[in-house]
DNA sequence: TGCTTAAAGCAAAGATCATTGCGTTTTGTT
DNA sequence: AACAAAACGCAATGATCTTTGCTTTAAGCA
């Protein structure tokens, strides 16, 4: 039921399989499948769905992972223009184009249908603290009043996600609503 | 794949099949069940699997019934204190407790589970929607500065929800954290 | 170059799910 | 009371899914 070990060979074959099963993962995502299971992704991969069974407690497991990775093979960097508002106004349309993308909205259940009570936070929500974090800093650093770390993530990241989840609407005017609200706070 | 027509003959046995239905659903998801399909809500309701297979697309269609059903039998009313503060804190209060139950956890999930593309917004958030004007509205009419109603729903019950859905902690600390956020908005 | 063993493959068996056609019950209406 | 249609039950069937024991491969290391 809990997630398997972290794997002691990550090389060769194994390294192998890992990379064909991400990809299957990520081409069915991409296509829209509705039914995604454990044979169903081993099939396209090449590979035994035996693997998958003894490596991930469910397919949520393994789609939650591949969201990780997704996510954090970084390649989007956080905008530094020198104004706390310039910046997290993009940054907030950054992550909004990102998460309104169908793709994305299947990895976000995924997430968080693997999510249990005994788990707490998930490193999405890390990462997105990290950014909040760098982007916060500099502003301080400047001297510019700004929201706490928490309040970005909690008035800006979370709505975002919310909305997503709820198949509520998500648009760059939306995302800078919500930067607009959060830097009111804090005047 | 989409869900089935309303009941167009809602009593007698069919209004006891769906009773059933409902309750074993209720039963399961409270009892932290991880295994929740429709021949094991149907053998719990005393009630055949196809029944379930013919009027609603999934389990998450279902579940999601349940969960509204749950939420919109009123009990719970909005509190009138005569202060928008005092209102808003103990509504977002009530809301938190409500949701950090394992049951409710489990219904969002499955709420999330169930959105589809084509489908705009749900009745849960609607429902608080309504439940936000109310409070904002009796505010304005005192001539108390007052958030709108979407600022409520952004920046107190999104990130409610989206701490539930990704396992973060929410008392009521958090959602009185939230409601000075938001009312720092307006002043 | 071997050795050890983690990891993958294979195959079989069982469990559960999901679909479908058809007959039966029963609701709501005339 | 009688009818038509809706909803449910039943049973058979096929499709997946899931588990398990055993074998084979090859990664990492001495």
């Amino acid at each position: 039921m809990a997630d398997r070990v972290a794997a002691s060979r990550p090389g060769g074959r194994s390294g192998r399989v890992l990379t064909a099963i991400y990809t299957s993962v990520g081409e069915l995502v991409g296509e829209g499948a509705d039914k995604i299971s454990f044979p169903v992704i081993a099939e396209r991969a090449g590979v035994n769905p035996t693997t998958l069974y003894r490596r991930w407690a469910d397919v949520n497991a393994l789609l939650e992972e591949v969201a990780v990775a997704a996510l954090t093979r970084d390649g989007e960097s956080v905008p530094d223009t020198g104004s706390l508002q310039e910046d997290l106004t993009r940054w907030a349309e950054i992550i909004a184009r990102d998460i309104a993308r169908p793709e994305r909205t299947r990895y976000l259940r995924a997430m968080v249908s693997a999510r249990v009570e005994t788990v707490s936070g998930c490193p999405v929500t890390e990462k997105r603290g990290e950014q909040a974090s760098e982007v916060v800093l500099r502003a301080r650093g400047r001297g510019e009043p700004a929201p706490t770390v928490e309040q970005v993530l909690d008035h800006v990241i979370a709505p975002l996600y919310h909305h997503v989840a709820f198949a509520l609407p998500v648009d760059d005017e939306y995302a800078r609503r919500l930067v607009r609200d959060v830097l009111a706070m804090v005047r």
